[in-house]
DNA sequence: AACTCGGGGAG
DNA sequence: CTCCCAGAGTT
């Protein structure tokens, strides 16, 4: 038997029933891919039913506002993925029929498809002959095939593609590519996978060598760096003031506070010049109680925020065009990353 | 080619 | 702590 036939007897005895899996609508599929790109399914799984529920229909996604859509996102993470599959949806069902498209290359030419999700949409929506390329198949091949190319690398994404496409069975892309990612997420493991019971186990490059533990081979990253966040929380009666994130920074589109950052570490209590700051945005009078500190671990940033309560403030008018107040009802409405959703449940619940 | 973008779970 | 996850866009 050879390598596609094991893979896919193995798949068709212990694949795990998905929802995503029992459909072939290219709109659904794409919904569950780009909500799992670097997400866990079990992650992902709640996302997916919800979006599905809420937009059955890739117009009825179009039709949603962008504040909707980043709500049903919150918590994901990676936004950026939330803000361009509403683009995608409101360029499709703009476009002359309104289909979503099932060529792996018309996918790619959608914001926020690459060639992942391209090569997954073609290939389970219309069995189109295009290889997927994720984080288990880089492990699977790499293994298998003793691969010490750097899977982040530039050479290796080249030649894990290749191999990738010969690979492929022509027959059934579209079964074989489930198999072989679904073998990497639960035999062929990132850790302890399961060599003892591996059909692959006589030809595999890693467990002959005992390398299994050395496999995939990755570039290290660069540590991440830290941030000092001090977030003024104004309340006024039932609201409070905050501002929607722009561009150029984590968190585009979502809200936070009114926020002063500083560069380097001063505790708990902000640096003179971040104090002049805060004087000069909300006035000499302003008071600050500090109310919380947060640390927030990013991919390649480490939050630390401290929450002040702000009293007795001015808010000038340049100020007020960027900030909003709002109710703590609407605040449930608007889209918030994890730290001030967070800091939200703990601190303004009515 | 390197960097940036979240959040959570496993070990 | 570290690593990884059905990756993609920008510089």
């Amino acid at each position: 038997m050879g390598f596609q036939d094991k893979l896919i007897s193995w798949y068709q005895v212990n694949k795990r029933d998905l929802p995503w899996r029992r459909t072939n609508d290219a709109y659904t599929i794409w919904l569950s891919e780009v909500i799992l790109q670097q997400t866990r399914v079990e992650q992902g799984m709640p996302y997916f039913y919800r979006f599905l529920e809420a937009y059955p229909t890739v117009n009825d996604f179009a039709a949603a506002s962008e504040q909707e859509v980043l709500r049903l996102w919150q918590g994901l993470g990676y936004y950026s993925r939330g803000r361009n599959m509403h683009f995608t949806a409101r360029q499709v069902a703009g476009s002359p029929g309104a289909n979503f498209p099932q060529k792996h290359e018309d996918l790619l030419k959608l914001k926020g498809v690459g060639a992942y999700t391209a090569a997954a949409v073609a290939s389970f929506s219309a069995n189109e002959a295009v290889p997927v390329v994720d984080g288990n198949v880089y492990r699977v091949l790499a293994r298998v095939f003793g691969i010490h190319t750097p899977i982040n690398s530039t050479a290796g994404k080249k030649i894990f593609a290749e191999l990738a496409s010969q690979l492929l069975d022509r027959h059934r892309p579209g079964l074989y590519n489930q198999a072989i990612m679904e073998f990497g997420a639960l035999q062929c493991k990132p850790v302890s996978p399961n060599c003892g019971v591996c059909p692959l186990r006589d030809e595999c490059y890693a467990f002959r060598n005992a390398e299994v533990k050395m496999l995939p081979v990755k570039i290290r990253k660069a540590k991440p760096r830290a941030r000092f966040f001090f977030y003024l929380v104004c309340c006024k009666g039932d609201q409070v003031l905050v501002r929607q994130r722009g561009p150029g920074d984590i968190w585009q589109h979502l809200y936070d506070f009114p926020l002063v950052e500083q560069a380097a570490d001063t505790g708990s209590l902000p640096a003179g010049s971040t104090l002049d700051t805060i004087k000069n945005r909300f006035g000499n009078e302003a008071k600050l109680t500090l109310l919380s500190y947060k640390k927030h671990l990013l991919t390649h940033q480490i939050i630390h925020a401290h929450f002040f309560a702000l009293e007795n403030y001015m808010v000038n008018f340049k100020e007020e065009a960027e900030l909003k107040w709002v109710s703590k009802d609407e605040l449930e409405h608007l889209p918030l990353p994890k730290i001030i959703s967070g800091f939200k449940d703990d601190f303004l619940n009515n």
